[in-house]
DNA sequence: TGGTGCGGGCTGG
DNA sequence: CCAGCCCGCACCA
């Protein structure tokens, strides 16, 4: 772990990536002097060299959903992603956002899933799987390798991103402690009149028809949508979360981003921790406006009621991952996103807008300040529960050109691990502002800001018809989802664009 | 119940 | 032979 290691040039790109290496080769590269930040939403034909100690790596995580394949090979782990659902009539939610959930990985909860109808028009929803490597599922092969964990990823998925993963344990776990917050109370009064009485309490409880199928939430729109530029962390637990929310707060020379709500008109300043839930009889109480004002456009049942009442504060969970406003910016993205198939496919995550959004406020870099245990699982799952304090990178914007020369992307999920050897770019990082990067276009220069711990120089290889070509793209170390939409243009880059 | 990993087996290129 | 995929199973939370 050496610290003098950790300049920002070594964070400058996937490690993984200089070296010449394929999870298939008999021998991998050893002892590996590097270790690449732990890349959430990797996208395009990329490698990385994880420690064996990265968490996120031993349990091979990814935002997007993958499910284990059989590649009859005991040493390489290959998962192949399995898309996005999304609802089938493309109904715009009340943000005018898309809904875009994870898809279960479990093949029948996919099809309970599938099986569920829009939350917002009560349509069908739909599987969009990924077709992203050859017309097949983009894949990730994951190997353990001494003390090392090597990532490779094949294809470009050709789908906006689901949930992430956190998103959704995160959702879950607020819907599991809002009900636990919610029945208690509940109960109490129950015992507390009539003692003697043998009654039914479950009774009572079937007069809470909104949690009580947590599952049903799973079906939340807008918790379920991509961040744009899916940044720098995930909250292995909400622990993390209220920890990270304590962070921000305490760092108040830290402007605040703004959050995201269903509201496109709303947003605010990011509350100091609003993760815990407010149980139904709580929803009043929040300072904060009530989601799906617009009655006409949603059911009108119990379970929505409560369920925007979570959204909302799920959201506030959720959006703290999340700070920019895409919402207004959709009209201008479908132009740029014009993808085959019925569907004008969105990801907001693609596209960190700060250059078009100057409204945007730059978050910190993301770190981690807890130490992290020192063993060094074997590849297999290993479940562990980190306690780490993760910081909300800053969003850097997003630069695509046509033919994919070159792109300055999001960083996605750099999520800097303590363990990580490059722990101390961090304290350095803390020294905002970003520096400004110009990115040249054939048409324009535009100084971007990106922190420059969130910096890689990325390396890839182009899909099949390319393969062998290679690109070098200037992106966070993260590696945001990279092109692969529509033409690989980013919107927000589309001179043309009107909203520019 | 669902996420995850393993591995057998089938199919098509 | 390889890749993709389906399936069942086991383990875990």
């Amino acid at each position: 772990m050496p610290a003098a290691e950790a300049q920002p040039a070594d964070c400058a790109w996937s490690y993984g990536m200089k070296l010449s290496w394929d999870i298939n080769d008999p021998q991998m590269p050893q002892k590996p002097a590097h270790f690449d930040h732990f890349c959430e939403w990797p996208d395009g034909y990329v490698r990385f060299i994880y420690s064996s100690e990265e968490k996120k790596a031993q349990r091979h995580l990814s935002g997007w959903a993958m499910r284990n394949t059989n590649n009859h090979n005991g040493h390489i782990l290959k998962k192949s992603c399995l898309g996005v659902v999304v609802c089938a009539q493309d109904c715009a939610l009340p943000d005018g956002s898309r809904l875009q959930l994870r898809p279960a990985i479990c093949d029948k909860a996919r099809l309970k899933q599938q099986k569920k109808p829009c939350p917002n028009c009560h349509s069908a929803l739909e599987l969009i799987p990924c077709r992203g490597h050859s017309g097949y599922p983009v894949t990730n092969f994951w190997r353990l390798d001494g003390n090392a964990i090597f990532f490779q990823a094949k294809g470009v998925h050709d789908h906006p991103r689901p949930e992430s993963k956190s998103e959704t344990e995160a959702r879950r776990s607020a819907v599991k402690r809002q009900m636990a917050s919610f029945y208690q109370p509940q109960k109490k009064r129950i015992r507390e009149p009539e003692a003697g009485e043998s009654q039914d309490h479950s009774r009572h409880f079937n007069n809470i028809p909104s949690l009580e199928n947590p599952e049903d939430l799973d079906v939340i729109p807008d918790a379920g949508f991509p961040v744009p530029g899916q940044p720098c962390l995930s909250f292995p637990s909400s622990d993390a979360y209220k920890a990270t929310c304590d962070l921000t707060t305490f760092q108040g020379d830290i402007v605040p981003p703004f959050q995201k709500y269903s509201n496109p008109r709303i947003y605010l300043p990011r509350p100091a921790c609003s993760y815990e839930l407010a149980g139904p009889g709580d929803a009043n109480s929040s300072p904060y406006p009530t989601f799906y004002k617009d009655a006409g456009s949603i059911p009108k049942d119990a379970d929505w009621v409560h369920l925007n009442t979570l959204q909302y504060n799920v959201n506030t969970y959720s959006s703290f991952e999340r700070s920019f406003d895409f919402t207004s910016k959709q009209h201008g993205w479908k132009a740029a996103l014009g993808k085959a198939g019925p569907r004008e496919r969105l990801d907001q995550g693609q596209f960190p807008p700060e250059a078009a959004h100057p409204q945007y406020t730059p978050q910190p870099p993301c770190r981690y300040l807890t130490t992290a245990p020192p063993a060094a699982p074997a590849l297999q799952t290993v479940i562990t529960t980190t306690t780490k304090v993760s910081y909300q990178a800053y969003q850097p914007p997003a630069l695509k050109y046509r033919d994919n020369v070159r792109e300055v992307k999001s960083l996605s999920s750099c999520d800097y691990a303590s363990e990580n050897t490059q722990m101390s770019i961090y304290a350095e990082a803390l020294d905002l502002p970003a520096p400004v990067v110009t990115a040249t276009s054939p048409t324009a220069s535009l100084p971007l800001k990106i922190p420059r711990d969130c910096w890689t120089v990325r390396q890839h290889a182009l899909p099949p018809q390319t393969d062998g070509a290679e690109a070098w793209d200037v992106c966070p170390s993260g590696l945001g989802s990279t092109a692969g939409y529509a033409g690989r243009i980013s919107p927000f880059f589309s001179w043309d664009n009107e909203d520019f």
